[in-house]
DNA sequence: TCTAGCAGGTATACGGCGTACACCTAATGC
DNA sequence: GCATTAGGTGTACGCCGTATACCTGCTAGA
């Protein structure tokens, strides 16, 4: 009788409030605590329940980036190439950011589902809209791999201060002796990590600004975009120049 | 006293092996089915034995990660900067493709290793020794990202030919069918695809050349990079020239 | 009005995982 | 000769994804 209250009182479970509570439950909890079990509990529901609305958990995660993907904006009209691109991109940083986990989510996606596919599909057709041949669109589109869905492939994060703590928690002698022993042993990484904030005093810097980064790359491969669609470059006449 | 001819024959287990093994296993079984179990059951051994030889899983990974990069060559002496990065991160790639299951390591692994510190260090020294500014081969650096150990940001695989199996397995209609379907619904990714094999007659070819891609990226970026340089860059400026 | 079907939630169970903890044993150093 | 310790063992815990069978209440057709 409680029970049948219980079942009575919950609006009936359905695909898209399951894919709403996991996006829900991965930003509160992370990605890797995202559990069937864990998300079957948040919903007040056996953990079997939810298989009636996702085929499993690969299923669920497939559902959780075409919800992410919604938020990217459509390209804009009646631009040039370059800019729709770069503001498409822009807006799918945007989305993705909204979400920690979002960029290992996209990662792990090894099968494209139909959302991921449209939105690769209206990617390529900016660039073919833009004048560029079907072939130097699939190497550009090679080329800006990841890159379309607003991130970049790390491999740099917080190399240099491993903990990233405020400094009130390591006394400064203590630091400064880390600091020397990283730059004897890793002298250009700490080279450049010093670098990049001498400007304001601090010693190895705040982390980096991940948008400038972004930009910075985004916008050398859209040059050299352009430069190759200006020369009229085919990848045949590229392949004969390489060997 | 069978248990002791067991432990005496088999010489003792130490870290080497412990990694060397874990290589194998996932060559063999990939990586997503390597477990500490299954490990431990290759060498004939207690799943906890391994714990005396490494911290635990993640510092299992670490270590199967420095191994790969033990494979790849110190950067060549008294080249231009542009020809040694380029000459190591194909040797990189040449590292890492040996092992399926090397880029998801390295992607996986968030915290740094003194291996793979060392690697970035010296990789970064290539780009200092070059001639670049400390500011500049900082933002290279990021805009590189994964593609210092050799591989892109996929994201692209095997899109337009989502079963990859032999024609033999498909009716020729069916296929055609498939193919038409497909072009309704994505066709600037069937544009692309198709026109990267319409020389040699398949429909809808036979994948893509890793290779050719990845270099095609590698070398934009490059080039991007020397312009950069010989235009005397700096990020102050850039800063000023986007506000 | 009866009933068959079915959509959606449940209960139980299995086999896997990483690893904490207590233990044993053989070699080593004093 | 004895304590220490490095290396291997055994057991157990709590997590995971999910197969399978089951129940229950709604709906549609007769």
């Amino acid at each position: 009788m409680t029970q049948q209250l219980d079942t009575a009182r919950r609006t009936p479970l359905n695909r898209e409030r399951v894919l709403q509570a996991a996006v829900a439950l991965a930003d509160e909890v992370g990605f890797e605590s995202l559990s069937m079990r864990r998300l079957a509990e948040e919903l007040g529901v056996v953990p079997m329940a939810l298989y009636k609305h996702v085929a499993n958990k690969e299923g669920l995660l497939d559902g959780m980036v075409g919800v992410i993907i919604g938020g990217i904006d459509p390209p804009v009209r009646d631009a040039n190439w370059k800019v729709a691109v770069r503001l498409r991109v822009l807006s799918a940083r945007r989305a993705l950011q909204r979400h920690p986990w979002a960029r290992q989510a996209v990662e792990s996606r090894t099968n494209k589902t139909p959302a991921v596919l449209d939105y690769m599909d209206s990617f390529t057709g900016m660039f073919l809209a833009g004048g560029f041949s079907a072939d130097l669109t699939h190497h550009v589109m090679h080329a800006i791999g990841g890159r379309m869905w607003g991130f970049t492939q790390e491999l740099f994060q917080d190399a240099a201060d491993p903990q990233a703590q405020p400094p009130s928690e390591i006394p400064a002698d203590a630091r400064a002796a880390m600091l020397q022993q990283m730059a004897a042993r890793y002298p250009n990484i700490v080279a450049i990590a010093t670098s990049m904030s001498h400007d304001d005093g601090s010693v190895v810097g705040h982390g980096c600004d991940d948008q400038f980064e972004f930009e910075f790359a985004l916008d050398l491969l859209l040059d050299g975009f352009e430069r190759l669609q200006g020369r009229g470059w085919t990848s045949k006449q590229a392949m004969i120049g390489r060997r």
